[in-house]
DNA sequence: GATGAATGAGCATTCATTCAT
DNA sequence: CATGAATGAATGCTCATTCAT
């Protein structure tokens, strides 16, 4: 990877997450990262391209994270860094989840195998609980967590905090 | 409104819906009308405008559901009816709620006072319910909500009812 | 068929026989017919379009000339109409045969039913004249015709009228 | 020359006949060559100056056919070696002359000494034969000869044996 | 000699939009 | 009200070519 790669992937997804897929050229983006336009493609082959490489590496940064959580045996120790996501995104996380979370709404949203593996580590944390219907309850966490992560990208809402306090608190956490 | 101004607006909102705002040319929702390219600029101006219709004609055909539950007393109904709605789409809500979601990620997304008003009637209730912190209360219980409708639209969860369960025994309703 | 379209044909055949199907940008052609890029794709689609509406306007062109000749019923009359065809070509013709014989060197030529029509004739002229292996005849026949529609449009030969007295005379016409 | 340079020939070559001058990119060539695009412009200075390289190197290879056709005395003799030349091409000189022909349809196609060379010895053979008028009988063999090396490159007519029987025997040779 | 990153002009094509009819 | 021809700017992408290594 050059050093001008990494320029385009980084404009890439900061226009992408600001303004969406298609409404970004590939033409701004290499004014961006301050490169040919042509560069782009020799790159990354085409626009669909540039995406998968950013998804890709947005994937690998998240990995490490992903995977501390995975190695966590205490129930609710996981499901409070579960939850926790959402409200500690650094600035590259952010971007990257505006782009995946942008993207769901289109046909052919990518698929992200993190997010199974984050409702898999759930589910056996309420199997651990001794629930009875695991994957509902699942589910339900789950669908709590990606309003979370999406207000909190979308919205920003100032009393997150609060707002993370009573979602604790709502799980005894 | 004429026919043909109809048959415009259905067949944007639905491939609006379908591939995004901005991936979705006027030709397309031109050829999908069977009107000329040109009708839609005359009765919305330009595309953006065209949008606006759209987001207008929704939010007039949700105004009446909003106001049933506006109406509500009890502080238990109201929540139910509330978390319910994501549960309880139809194909036009559908349509209409994936083109609102779907623009919230993207710079300039629209106002929604809908939205506002529903939190505005669950922070009554929390009140009416004597909880502490209502804002944060009510912050996190349309957080859910925003949860509910956007894995409702772009997941379609098997298990969503049973997850609708879940939800309902959280809060007790 | 509008104005403006006549004019992209007209300026796209000119342009394709002298430079090449492939060497000839569509912005050229819309200055050279002073139009507007777009109205080129509006009408023929891509380029490849445009070249099937020039290639079947040719031969429609050309309908007219070989119908004449499948009307002949003198043996001797046909061979020479239909040896003359080479040496008595004007701008629009040339123009089209240009364009038709400089696609016959690349892969997936188009096809030409006219010159099928014209050998058949041919070949029924030899029958007529009592031949023995008439296909042979016939191809060889026009081999020579292609011969001389390729040089009189590549070579322009000054002795052309002379070199077709040759012609004629080998065939005692 | 390098091997690689000859790599790099054979391979334009190849794509120049089978898909046209204009239409083969330096880079479809350095992949089927597998060389570095680079490398094409160090030893031939631009995507023309290969072209040149390929028209000098296929009238060397056809040098020595030419000479031995020179070097003949018996005027039928000369004659039937010339017309068998489009007849009896291998791999090599078809490319070539594919190659060559393609760019005759083009302005500013390229000269080529050979073909004058073969017409002159032409002429001095309707000369020894006692014709009139030399330059015209040799235009007309020669626009026979053009006719078959067209048709034996584009159509690969499957009865050309017979064909050039016809051709023979219309010569008495 | 050879590579491959990099360029910028140019390509075919699509876009939202205008306007005469 | 409605059409469809027409526009020009912008799009994603390819091109021949350069150059540091």
């Amino acid at each position: 990877m050059t050093e001008k790669q990494g320029k385009i992937l980084d404009s890439a997804i900061q226009l992408f997450a600001k303004e969406g897929y298609t409404a970004v050229s590939t033409r701004s983006i290499a004014q961006k990262a301050e490169v040919s336009e042509g560069l782009i493609f020799r790159h990354f082959i085409n626009k669909k391209g540039l995406l998968q490489s950013l998804l890709k590496r947005g994937e690998e940064r998240l990995e490490k994270t992903i995977l501390t959580i995975e190695e966590l045996t205490h129930p609710k120790v996981i499901l409070k860094h579960v939850i926790s996501l959402p409200f500690n995104m650094d600035g590259n996380q952010k971007d990257f989840w505006k782009l995946y979370y942008s993207l769901r709404w289109q046909i052919n949203s990518p698929e992200l195998p993190l997010l199974d593996r984050l409702e898999n580590k759930v589910i056996t944390v309420f199997k651990a609980l001794g629930l009875s219907d695991v994957h509902s309850e699942a589910g339900a966490f789950m669908m709590i967590w990606e309003g979370a992560i999406s207000q909190m990208l979308t919205k920003k809402p100032k009393n997150a905090p609060m707002v993370f306090q009573v979602l604790i608190k709502k799980y005894d956490l």
